[in-house]
DNA sequence: CCCTCATTTCGGGAAGTTCCGAAGTATTAT
DNA sequence: ATAATACTTCGGAACTTCCCGAAATGAGGG
């Protein structure tokens, strides 16, 4: 994760309707969501949700499977480990003692069901 | 953290001088570092950046205090924590055995030297 | 093949962001 | 007082993002 990735997942993440997407894709995880039910929860446009969803993806917090006729998208919650270690790195220039063991601890695992 | 608050704060990161100032702070917590430094460390004009750590401070990602003649601008590690909490809330929906202890972990602690 | 459903791409105008220099405010030093 | 230091606020030009309707694409079904 460099600064532009992270500056391409955090401007994804800074909009109303691509925020409350990523978060029911958490909540679906691992799961994916069709593009069209995300749309409907949301109630957005199709073309205003699709270029939502391809920032998204394009921000690397979403990935997209076509399953028959429908595209499912996915969170991605390796991205949000990526970002809190880069948002976190050297987190208080190791003088406070702690500090580096929680930050460890900051990273959710990637999900395998 | 709410919604409008969670936006708040990635817009105020999805930007390379402010994600840059805040990393800067975040390496030097618990401490706070001068506004006139961090222009330096980033080369920034100080008009440019005196707007830049306003808005982190809007987005309660950092603190300002006084100190004589300077500002000492500190990270607010908790709003970390409140980011990811907020981002992960309710991940996998409790269907995958594990993720809710991970995300439960994934919480930078208030640190207190 | 033709049709339908699911989704993406395009156009362009409204709205918001970013930058910096100049001027303003607050605090200490002489 | 006067001046120097350390910022903040203001104004306005350049750039970017946002939205939706209309048209295009792509995968199945009949």
């Amino acid at each position: 994760m460099d600064q532009d990735a992270a500056i391409d997942a955090f401007a994804a993440l800074a909009h109303p309707t691509r925020l409350a997407a990523f978060r029911l894709l958490v909540s679906r995880a691992p799961d994916g969501v069709p593009a069209m039910e995300i749309a409907d929860s949301l109630a957005a446009k199709p073309s205003t949700l699709s270029g939502h969803l391809a920032i998204l993806k394009r921000a690397g917090l979403a990935t997209a499977e076509r399953h028959q006729r429908e595209i499912r998208y996915a969170a991605n919650l390796m991205s949000v480990n990526g970002l809190v270690n880069f948002l976190l790195a050297d987190c208080c220039g190791g003088r406070v003692p702690g500090c580096a063991d929680v930050v460890a601890a900051a990273c959710p695992a990637p999900v395998t069901p």
